[in-house]
DNA sequence: CCCAATTTGTTCGTATGTATC
DNA sequence: AGATACATACGAACAAATTGG
């Protein structure tokens, strides 16, 4: 099926035949046409709705569903917080730096709106790890304005998946109030470097940011286990 | 059933229900069940096997599925030569780094056994895009021997598809034989470093290697689209 | 608001292929 | 060589969901 889809050359949103015209198309029983359409389901490579006008339809796989099945990959391999925080450093400041003097204004306000939701110096375990979260949701968010479309993916990925085990592992316990706003300070100062025109200047804040974070990190737990998601929420 | 295998806590090699027990166990009908196998399966989580003493079995995603699977996201991107690249001058350097003076000599002599493979400048267009293909497994082989499974997998996932791309838009063609040579050189002077104990040597190495492969790939070609892999090569 | 058509989703019973003992 | 225990495949019927009249 996947191969007669690509002769065909069909593009997302495209309809493939009923799973009666496919029974015949194939000569097989609808059991096993279903089976077929589940497997690609499964890769987010189409997708089925019921009805008149439904069927199955090529679907451009979603960065959340990639990135869900790479995490099953990741389930089964142990990262340390050196394994990831050693792609973070080498990733994160050549993504910033390429973005130098090229963001929108509306696009530093986004930056800005993620950066007030923690201002505030968190006084409890729960602000503190919400704080976290935001935090690598603006590494995320900037990763997203990034015109490279593989750094984008990977970026948001590891995050994702930082964000995953902080909460799952409860890494922002115990309570580490000065580091995590120097943290922040580092965010503030680059935004503000990310206007101007000196990316030299961008790599090296963040550069030290992430060796900052890492050391935090580090501190907090060297092990580290992710769970892949159920699928349900994989859909 | 993906909460249940990991409520009981089951590890890579063990036994799922048979299908009528499953069938009982979530009181569901055969076909349904097996869709829901044919699920896991495709995510590379299950396998199958028929006969006694067969059954479906927990299984860790291997590498190669996965990369698959992330492949299908990617074609529905369009990734640039530019891309693929900003993200190889980041992880490659750093990488070869972190792996200075930590080489068995087995490990050195397998890289140099692949060197060898190239050796001689390559005369005709077959033999060259032989030789480029085997310049990456150059770098798929560091990575592996990279004790850090994330930047392994992404080396690896983007040597491949960089092959993948070579290969299917012919981009060794025309020839430039003195610029894949240079390529050459720099492993060598690559893998001689490697011996050392100067990190900071490596890394100028291997960014000026790749900011040498950045120009020439670009002058080859500036769009890109990758292939997904059929069903059976997939399994 | 309901009815009818269309399409996927689910069930049951049965038969076949395949590997192990 | 044959029995057994599995997955795999088939076919007919029914259920659920969605759309349009």
């Amino acid at each position: 099926m996947k191969l007669w889809v690509m002769e065909e050359g069909c593009q997302p949103g495209d309809r493939l035949p009923s799973e009666a015209e496919l029974m015949e198309r194939f000569s097989m029983a609808k059991g096993t046409i279903r089976e077929a359409i589940r497997i690609l389901e499964a890769q987010g490579l189409v997708r089925s709705r019921t009805g008149p006008g439904g069927g199955v339809f090529v679907h451009r796989v979603s960065e959340e569903r990639a990135a869900a099945l790479l995490g099953n990959y990741f389930y089964f391999q142990h990262l340390s917080i050196d394994d990831i925080y050693q792609i973070r450093e080498a990733l994160e400041p050549e993504m910033a730096a390429s973005l130098t003097g090229r963001l929108s204004p509306e696009q530093i306000g986004q930056l800005e709106a993620v950066l007030a939701g923690y201002a505030v110096p968190a006084r409890t375990a729960e602000e503190e790890r919400q704080q976290h979260v935001d935090s690598l949701r603006f590494h995320a968010l900037l990763a997203e304005m990034s015109g490279n479309p593989l750094l984008r993916f990977l970026i948001r990925f590891i995050a994702n998946m930082l964000s995953q085990i902080t909460v799952q592992r409860r890494l922002y316990e115990p309570l580490n109030p000065e580091l995590w706003s120097s943290g922040m300070a580092y965010q503030a100062r680059l935004l503000e470097a990310l206007q101007g025109e000196d990316p030299e200047e961008v790599r090296r804040i963040l550069r030290e940011h992430m060796a900052n974070a890492h050391r935090l990190m580090r501190l907090q737990e060297a092990a580290v286990t992710p769970r892949f998601l159920p699928e349900d929420q994989l859909l």
